[in-house]
RNA sequence: CGGGAUGUAGCGCAGUCCGGUUAGCGCACCUGCUUUGGGAGCAGGGGGUCCCAGGUUCGAAUCCUGGUAUCCCGACCA
């Protein structure tokens, strides 16, 4: 598999050619044959398969547990919510028939019209609609809230256009929905929720990110307050991570969620929703990515250490085999994930080149010189260096620079975001950020839709968040040139 | 849904304008020999409904008509 990726410096304007042909010759995901999905391949699986693992305990740690609903949403219910279904309704893949039969013409088989569903049913695209519809059965008093509920589920949009990871038809992800008796309650819960997703963007995926309030305008279909988490990518774009929403009462509304009071009168609840998907996977890709391929945080990398054998003829690969067995032996007592790659069909450098562009953080190699002197060759993928060490304490030192790698990751992608938010104070300097430097750009704005909307079809970019630690600032919209109490977070955005 | 492009071996492509033996190249794959501290070399070999359907023709990957799929750029979105 001959792999030459291109230049990342070179290909600016093309970036996400990059990172498509990446992502796949990493060997992470490819398009399918169904339109607008992908296969996500063993070793990019992994990677989710290790996210899940660490999110799901963060869960079921802020006391949440996991639940499955149905994929299929009655089409009555999903136009409950008013906003919702307009927010949903564009890109809804619908089943309007339950059976095929063979083709009248003979050949191949088609949609047997007799089998026309009464009601159609939706593919969920989210699945606030039927989990209120069930919550109403679960919930009579405040005796039985809060309900603090998770799943792990696929979900399906009809994007126009896709990418890998990024937005794909049908993609994986995990939805929170919770009930709650009072307005404060959920509230702290959304805010609760997004603090976890930044907590593991940014101490697992080695993935700055800012927290804020989404604009009205940019809000979830349904909600009353959406937070996010903001990371911006190498190439200049922020990408949405994740979102934790309050949703007021809303869908208790919609579907009539009511419960008891201790006092004995009847209230409406309150909810909220949030969810991380495997957009995730592409924001690691391209917050990392160098011209040799994948950078893994130590952490989400499902090969931590690979061990590469130097040999002439089959004596000398058992040698080193045997060795790096016990070395191997050694690391994974310390719950490290090794990979003997005793492959005898490639050869040592093309094993390097391909475990650079898989991202594993570290690398040993073991040849006949190694063996006499007692060393082993020990590199690091975040920095592409290189030394001989002694394999005396190997395991303790590969611990050790496995953390030193993780903080090295991050701390570099957050040099670089910090380096990438921008104040502008006048509309030619905003422009001229945006076009000439990219990332996030600290602005005043007036406040109203219309300017935002404004902004948005002149520049292509939208109002990333109102961070939760803004400061009170007295200035004048980008825009409008009317008054405004703070800057919030532009950029052009995935 | 608009604009543009492309469908030829597992992957990447040439050939199409101007129809003509058995459809080619690189990578990958298989076999053998030599190699092996950063993506090996040589020799041999296997693998194709040339996107689909119809038409023109002695003859179609190539020309015509109609489908269809994918990609890129917009609008839409996590």
């Amino acid at each position: 598999m001959a792999v030459e990726l291109k230049d990342l410096t070179k290909v600016e304007e093309n970036y996400s050619k990059w990172y498509n042909e990446l992502v796949v010759k990493a060997g992470l995901a490819e398009n399918s044959a169904v339109r607008g999905c992908m296969v996500i391949k063993p070793y990019g699986y992994a990677i989710w398969e290790k996210m899940q693992r660490v999110l799901d305990d963060m869960f079921k740690a802020t006391g949440h547990e996991n639940a499955y609903f149905p994929l299929f949403i009655p089409k009555s219910f999903f136009s409950r919510e008013a906003s919702h279904v307009e927010g949903f309704a564009k890109e809804c893949a619908v089943v309007t028939h339950y059976r095929l039969m063979n083709s009248p013409e003979g050949e191949g088989v088609v949609v047997d019209p007799s089998a026309k569903l009464e009601e159609e049913l939706i593919v969920r695209p989210t699945s606030e609609t039927i989990i209120w519809n069930t919550y109403k059965n679960w919930i009579t008093s405040y005796r039985d809230l809060p309900i603090l509920c998770n799943q792990w589920a696929n979900v399906v949009r009809w994007e126009m256009r896709t990418r890998l990871f990024l937005r794909t038809a049908e993609f994986l992800w995990q939805e929170g929905h919770t009930a709650h008796a009072t307005r404060e309650e959920a509230i702290e819960e959304a805010e609760r929720m997004i603090r976890v997703y930044q907590d593991f963007a940014q101490n697992y995926m080695g993935v700055p990110v800012i927290v804020g309030h989404k604009s009205p305008n940019e809000r979830f279909a349904g909600a009353e307050d959406t937070l996010t988490i903001e990371a911006l990518m190498q190439d200049g774009k922020a990408l949405q991570s994740g979102t934790s929403h309050f949703l007021g009462q809303n869908f208790a509304k919609a579907f009539d969620v009511t419960y008891a009071t201790k006092e004995g009168t009847q209230e409406y609840v309150w909810a909220t929703s949030w969810g991380v998907s495997t957009r995730l996977m592409g924001a690691l890709i391209m917050a990392h990515s160098d011209n040799n391929g994948l950078v893994l945080p130590p952490k989400l990398a499902p090969i931590q250490v690979a061990m590469v054998p130097i040999y002439k003829g089959e004596e000398q690969l058992a040698q080193m085999k045997q060795r790096l067995d016990e070395i191997a032996a050694e690391l994974r007592a310390k719950g490290i994930s090794v990979k003997v790659d005793a492959r005898d069909n490639v050869r040592s450098g093309f094993k390097f080149a391909e475990y650079e562009l898989k991202g594993v953080p570290v690398r040993l190699a073991l040849g006949p010189r190694d063996m006499q002197n007692g060393t082993i060759e020990l590199a690091r993928r975040d920095t592409l260096t290189k030394e001989v060490v002694s394999q005396e304490g190997i395991a303790e030192r590969i611990v050790a620079l496995l953390d030193e790698i993780q903080a090295n990751i991050y701390k570099k992608a957050l040099d670089f975001r910090n380096s990438m938010i921008t104040k502008a104070d006048t509309w030619e300097e905003f422009v001229d950020i945006l076009d000439n430097k990219g990332g996030f750009v600290e602005a005043h704005w007036d406040g109203t839709v219309e300017t935002e909307v404004a902004i948005k079809e002149a520049t292509k970019a939208t109002i990333r968040c109102i961070p939760l630690d803004v400061k009170e600032e007295e200035g004048k919209c980008i825009y409008s040139g009317k008054p405004s109490k703070f800057r919030v977070l532009f950029a052009r955005s995935y």
